[in-house]
RNA sequence: GGGCAGGUACCAAAGUGGUUAAAUGGGGCGGGCUGUAAACCCGCUGCGGAAACGCUUCGGAGGUUCGAAUCCUUCCCUGCCCA
């Protein structure tokens, strides 16, 4: 274990706020002579165990907590699951089977430990402690916490004020992820700034359940690929962490040049003095902001993929949209033969568009032929009734800037 | 239990008998400019149709009417006030 300054320098890089920093200090402290890891929290969401970039933040951070040695525990919300954060749209959602809950928990999995160290990492489940409540055991828990204080959160004096509905369930997520602190015993619970209420709450319930408040810690968001919302999947603007290595790169190559740095401070290891400096250069123009986007994009790829394939998706990148070349892998589409001697093997262009989900409807096909999005061998199809004859073997469609498949008559 | 106000497309929000497939904004998609940037500009955005036009949509179900998102009945849902 590192000393307690050396761990206090590294953990507050890239935090928003330390609730109190000195409590953590004092936790490490004590965990330092007694030799004894403080218990680190953070909760997922079991319903999505997509992870994407936004996720990767904090788990970057809970990865410097292993690094040292403390325990940290990857909790997944099955039972929180049920009523599902409150995000304005309430309805408890039906309980995920056993079986389900698994294959997610499997899920998460492989991802995290893409990141997180899969041996010092505690995966555990809410429902094993929130299940078992009796309801007497929920009334003892309500009775801890009062309507006005758990109005204070944010959206709900939103929705309150705006005459919007809440649930009284909704009303109890705080307070279930509270308990999970005190089931725990955490000493630290990690979440993104949007969680700050709920982190809070674990501290007060901890105090009534008699145990020593956890230290919070919150974490910026990540903007999506937007760069106006969070990054989330519901949102479609985020990057996935099991994205083919193309993927990764081309969607960083499309942020913004101010959302840039931001993902550069999250989402990359360069100090901060580095990150800023380039920032400056850019403005300068001693550097263009295209280059530093494409080694953000490399060393993003690289976190899931390795360095090599970081380099190829940038060769990839260069082919196809600076020399204007096609892709190398692309998604393939089957075309039927004709029967033989009843048609010329034409079809209409409308067909193979809708048909194989490029379009879903047919209008949406005819809008996409009309605005001129379609290309077919690099020619522009602007006619809605085109017929494709594939005479060929193969056959490049391309559809708006960055979507291509390739025909295979079979 | 009583009173009042609401439920419109992906979201927000107009529309209160025909000119409304439904204004406007956001989002999305396509095009232009570029660095696949961002910002900006243009277009599209229910389904079918080349088009004319047809069909299905405004919480659900019925009804009035030549004609309804708009009127009536009833049911469901939400908020506020009173008890």
């Amino acid at each position: 274990m590192k000393p307690v300054d050396e761990q206090i320098e590294i953990l507050k890089k890239g935090c928003l706020e330390i609730i109190q920093e000195s409590e953590l200090k004092a936790k490490l402290v004590r965990s330092f002579r007694e030799k004894k890891p403080l218990k680190v929290k953070v909760g997922f969401d079991p319903t999505a165990p997509d992870i994407h970039l936004g996720h990767t933040v904090i788990l970057r951070k809970m990865k410097h907590f292993q690094d040292m040695g403390h325990d940290v525990v990857f909790l997944i919300g099955d039972f929180t699951g049920l009523i599902g954060d409150p995000s304005g749209r309430s309805a408890t959602r039906p309980p995920m089977t056993r079986e389900e809950i698994a294959v997610n928990a499997e899920t998460y999995k492989a991802q995290v430990f893409k990141i997180l160290d899969p041996v010092k990492t505690i995966i555990d489940f809410n429902s094993r402690w929130l299940g078992a409540l009796t309801s007497f055991d929920v009334i003892s828990l309500a009775a801890k916490y009062t309507v006005a204080r758990i109005l204070e959160r944010d959206d709900f004096t939103k929705r309150y004020r705006a005459g919007k509905p809440i649930s009284i369930h909704e009303l109890l997520y705080p307070l279930y992820q509270a308990y999970d602190s005190v089931a725990l015993r955490c000493d630290v619970e990690m979440g993104g700034t949007d969680q700050k209420f709920n982190l809070l709450v674990g501290r007060e319930i901890q105090r009534e359940y008699g145990q020593e408040p956890q230290v919070v810690i919150t974490l910026p968001l990540l903007e999506g690929l937007d760069g106006v919302e969070k990054m989330s999947k519901s949102l479609g603007n985020y990057v996935g962490i099991t994205e083919p290595p193309n993927e990764i790169f081309g969607k960083i190559m499309s942020i913004s040049d101010p959302l840039m740095f931001k993902y550069y401070e999250l989402l990359t290891d360069f100090p901060l003095a580095q990150i800023n400096k380039w920032k400056k250069d850019a403005e300068a123009d001693r550097a263009h902001p295209r280059d530093l986007k494409v080694s953000l994009a490399k060393s993003i790829v690289a976190d899931f993929w390795g360095k090599e394939e970081a380099e190829k998706a940038a060769e990839e990148f260069n082919r196809v949209f600076k020399k204007k070349e096609i892709p190398e892998d692309i998604e393939e589409i089957i075309i039927q033969p004709p029967d033989s001697g009843k048609d010329s093997g034409k079809r209409p262009i409308i067909d193979l568009l809708v048909q194989n989900q490029i379009a879903s409807s047919r209008g949406e096909a005819k809008r996409l032929i009309s605005q001129g999005g379609v290309y077919l061998n690099g020619k522009r199809i602007d006619d809605i009734g085109y017929m494709v004859e594939l005479t060929g073997r193969e056959s490049i469609l391309k559809i708006g800037k960055r979507r291509f498949f390739k025909l295979v008559l079979k």
